[in-house]
DNA sequence: AGGTTTTATCGTAATATTGCAATATAAAAC
DNA sequence: GTTTTATATTGCAATATTACGATAAAACCT
C-alpha cells in the first residue's frame, strides 16, 4: 500500500537506503558539489545556478541538512551552508563498506 | 509539478542519482546483500528472507536489474540471480568518486 | 497432457516526491 | 520604521514509488 516497510529491515539497512535517497535526486548532487565548489555558499546563487525555483532549491536543502550533511550560520545577511565534515567521511566509510562487503561472485556465469 | 526536470542536469549527475535510486530503498540494500552472500540465489528465498509479497520483491530486483547490476540465469527450474561484478564496481568507482572530489571546507565554522 | 512450482505482469490503492506560486518570516539597508 | 533582500513555509497539482492480490507465463515433474 505504498507505505515503506522500513520496521522489517535492519538499522543499517534503513540508514544506508535513507543516506542514498538524499543522492536520489540529480538537484541535491548538483547542489553538493556546487556548494563544494564555492568559499561561501549564499543560496540565492543555487537558484539561479541549479535552475530550480527558490522553494524547490529551500526544499532540497533541507533534505540534504536533515541527514545532518549540512551546517549554516549566518555571515552578514547571507545563509552560509557548508558540507558538514564528520558527516560527510561517515557517509563515505558507510558506502564504501557497503560496496566493499557485497561479495560478487555468488554464482558465476 | 512533481516532474524531475532531469534535463537541466549533467548526464554524469543523473547517473549518480539514478543509482542512487536503486539504493534508496532497504529491501533493495537487503536483496543485494542476501544475494551476495549465497552461492546461488531462488528468487523464492526472497520472499522468505525479505517478508515482502513476491509481486513486490519481483518489482524490487527489477529496479535493480534496470541499472544492469544484476545478471540472471536458468539453472535447474529456478532463476539465478547474481551481482554483475563489473558493473558493481563501476558504481563503487562513481560513488568514491562522487564522495572524494567533494570539497568538504567552503567555509569554516 | 495435467499438476506443481517459480517468477513476471497487471491492476489498483496508499503514500511519497517533485515542483512552484503565493505568502510568511527575518535580517539588513536605508 | 519602512523598504529591500534572502530564505522558509504553506498549499496544491502532477507524477513516482511502494505494496500486494489476482492472474499469467514458463519450466519442471510425474
Amino acid at each position: 500500500m505504498g507505505v515503506s516497510k522500513t520496521h522489517i529491515f535492519s538499522i543499517s539497512q534503513n540508514e544506508l537506503a535513507q543516506a542514498a535517497k538524499v543522492f536520489a535526486h540529480p538537484a541535491r548532487i548538483a547542489i553538493l558539489e556546487y556548494i563544494s565548489r564555492q568559499e561561501n555558499c549564499i543560496c540565492n546563487d543555487l537558484v539561479d545556478v541549479i535552475g530550480l525555483a527558490q522553494p524547490t532549491i529551500s526544499q532540497h536543502l533541507n533534505e540534504i541538512k536533515k541527514i545532518g550533511l549540512l551546517k549554516g550560520t549566518f555571515e552578514g545577511k547571507n545563509l552560509c551552508y557548508c558540507i558538514n565534515q564528520e558527516r560527510w567521511e561517515e557517509l563515505q566509510q558507510s558506502f564504501n563498506a557497503f560496496f566493499s562487503n557485497i561479495n560478487q561472485n555468488c554464482c558465476q556465469i
